[in-house]
RNA sequence: GGUUCGGUAGCUCAGUUGGAUUAGAGCAGCAGCCUUCUAAGCUGCGGGUCAAGGGUUCGAGCCCCUUCCGAAUCACCA
């Protein structure tokens, strides 16, 4: 059994042995000891000050002189310090917990079954009219890690992604195309799909503002210009003759919906992100309106005299929000509503977990309204991962001011970059052929970047500093990929030597402070992804991640492993390493970084 | 204006269900350390009224209230 569980333990049998007085498990707070005073472990005894009545240095030396006699074998020794009752515990209880941690391949993680809630979690969500930017790749990667954790917590887990891929948006890129396309296909003109067809939204765009200019030099009021400019006008006939079926009109948007596919695929597979099944709005905007027409039929949502549908939301503190616009199309909301009717239909889901953007708070906080409304299930208690926006050192992003950063772009120059960094240090690895070269650049460059955006506060906006986000040093992916690659090292080289982990750890091995707290902080790694699940935020995997390598570096710088004579010294500072490596692997695996064996 | 979320070092960020006279990292600055298991590293120095004020208690960066500042949102856009 863990040591904490054994303390807990008895700690509760000896409040109600010396007081009588029951406690609940949960109010007993173990720490770690202060570096200053002497132990491993502390126990704050004001809660219990009430049930024993005592001073709280009487209170906590009772305690301890009660864990001494009664669990010798954990507790070594103890000493007070005002309420706080610093324990000592036994170094065999630490090795056994090393090898623990080394005995499994995931520690931390807690086993699926087909019992397991079903959770499922949408994220990506593009529209088919541009391709991915920096704010997608945070979206992406968050949704992906969010998925990881949940999945180490026990939870089946459905990755699902839905296209946005009708509606005016596209008709815009439509439109553009056959005015000033040429017939200009991906295989024409070299260029990625979704980049060219995000060639024709910003053409479109410029011209439309051009039209409106125009109108409004005309003394027309601006907002009647937006609505009245020629190409939008046109744009609103497709998306109608798109709903009507016309057969033109729907060949042309699946072709250019394919060229979109085919590109996202490339920056999907480059961030190493995937899916379990994809929605597309195409299929999901009909059932919303079905399910829109019974809730007004059912008297939750009501009509106007203009034949636009609302629900009421003045009674939950909200606005009253547009469902179905008068000419019968469908928008946001509607579609919303539709995925979650066929995706209850297609799984039994218990949880479902929305990655999007903090601008769409109140958005979500409606639809939960909406779908508990419309009998959902878990309608209610859906939850919407929001996270902030990505910000750049000179503003915000903005596509209109070319402010962008573009998610291939980036991709690339973090992964020369990585080669860059690695060609200056040529030094170190002699025998390695340019594909390994290659693909270290790319693990470590995808590295940086997921990490540099992984640490952050989901919640939090965020500033995407180019410049540094390729620096190697401090806490990034790389320091830690190659901390991660110097242990590797190690044990290879143990290994050569015919130095291996014995199947039992040798029990009476002495462990110094620095090796007692680096096991505890291995052990902390199970509480860290519980954390990260509870609190649907996997950035204190990342921080956590960083804290663990860092202390095994400063370790490292005192300690030598290899060189050591003392036989027993050496199997656990190897067992340390193991567990080190194994931990970390298994922490930026959560975040959907890899680690390479050598850099 | 309503709602929601933020405010911690010059900059970027941590800070676990409230815990220990001294709130932590990194970057930037200064000073050291490579005949050593990989120096993409390690050590030291300087840098703070945790936005402000009040409250809760043995104890507050964290919980409650008020104020100030910032962001998002409140569309027949998605």
């Amino acid at each position: 059994m863990e040591i904490t569980q054994q303390i807990v333990r008895a700690v509760a049998c000896g409040i109600k042995t010396l007081y009588g007085a029951d406690c609940e498990t949960s109010k007993i707070q173990l720490q770690e000891t202060r570096p200053e005073f002497e132990g491993n472990m502390t126990l704050v005894v004001f809660p219990f000050l009430r049930a024993s009545r005592k001073p709280a240095e009487e209170t906590a030396r009772e305690i301890g002189e009660y864990l001494t006699a009664e669990v010798p074998d954990v507790v070594a020794r103890f000493n007070v310090v005002k309420g706080f009752l610093n324990l000592v515990i036994a170094p065999a209880q630490w090795i056994k917990l090393l090898q623990e941690i080394n005995g499994q391949e995931r520690f931390g993680f807690r086993p699926v079954t087909d019992e397991s809630p079903l959770v499922m979690i949408e994220y990506s969500s593009p529209n088919t009219n541009k391709p991915l930017h920096l704010g997608h790749v945070r979206n992406n990667l968050l949704g992906w890690a969010l998925a990881n954790v949940m999945e180490a917590n026990g939870n089946r887990v459905v990755k699902t992604n839905i296209v946005n891929d009708r509606g005016i948006h596209i008709c815009k890129s439509m439109l553009a195309w056959l005015r000033w396309g040429n017939g200009e296909t991906p295989e024409s003109s070299g260029k990625k799909g979704d980049h060219l067809i995000g060639d024709y939204y910003v053409a479109f765009d410029k011209h439309y503002r051009e039209e409106v200019k125009e109108l409004v030099a005309k003394g027309m009021d601006e907002e009647q210009a937006k609505q009245e400019a020629p190409l939008i006008k046109e744009a609103h006939e497709m998306l109608v003759k798109w709903e009507q079926g016309d057969p033109e009109v729907r060949a042309l948007w699946k072709k250019m919906n394919e060229w979109v596919y085919a590109g996202f695929d490339e920056t999907y597979k480059a961030l190493g992100v995937g899916f379990d099944k994809i929605y597309y709005e195409s299929d999901t905007y009909l059932e919303g309106k079905e399910k829109v027409e019974e809730g007004l039929a059912k008297g939750f949502f009501y009509r106007r005299e203009d034949g636009s549908v609302w629900a009421d939301l003045t009674k939950e503190g909200l606005d009253e929000k547009l469902l179905l616009r008068s000419d019968g199309t469908s928008v946001y909301m509607t579609q919303d509503i539709g995925t979650a009717k066929l995706r209850f239909q297609d799984y039994p889901i218990d949880k479902m977990i929305y990655v999007v953007g903090n601008e769409q708070n109140y958005h979500f906080q409606v639809l939960s309204i909406l779908l508990d409304k419309l009998g959902f299930k878990w309608g209610k208690d859906l939850v919407h991962f929001s996270y902030g926006m990505v910000e750049l050192p000179n503003g915000k992003m903005k596509s209109r001011e070319g402010t962008v950063v573009d998610a291939d772009d980036l991709i690339q120059t973090m992964i020369q970059d990585a080669a860059q960094m690695s060609a200056d240090k040529v030094l170190r690895l002699e025998d390695i052929t340019p594909e390994e070269a290659q693909e270290i650049a790319r693990i470590v460059g995808m590295g940086a970047l997921k990490y540099f955006i992984l640490k952050v506060d989901a919640r939090k906006n965020m500033l995407f500093n180019p410049e540094e986000s390729i620096d190697f040093n401090g806490n990034t992916g790389p320091f830690i990929q190659y901390t991660y690659a110097r242990i590797r090292s190690i044990l290879r080289k143990a290994k050569e030597k015919g130095i291996s982990l014995p199947d039992e750890l040798p029990l009476t091995a002495e462990l110094s402070d620095k090796e007692i707290s680096l096991i505890q902080h291995l052990n902390d790694f199970a509480q860290v992804v519980r954390q990260a699940a509870g609190d649907y935020n996997p950035s204190c995997i990342a921080n956590y991640c960083y804290e663990l390598v860092k202390e095994y570096n400063q370790f490292y710088h005192d300690f030598s492993v290899l060189r050591e004579e003392d036989a027993q010294k050496q199997i656990v500072r190897l067992a340390l390493s193991e567990a080190v490596s194994k931990v970390v692997r298994n922490g930026l695996g959560l975040l959907g970084i890899e680690v390479p064996e050598r850099m």
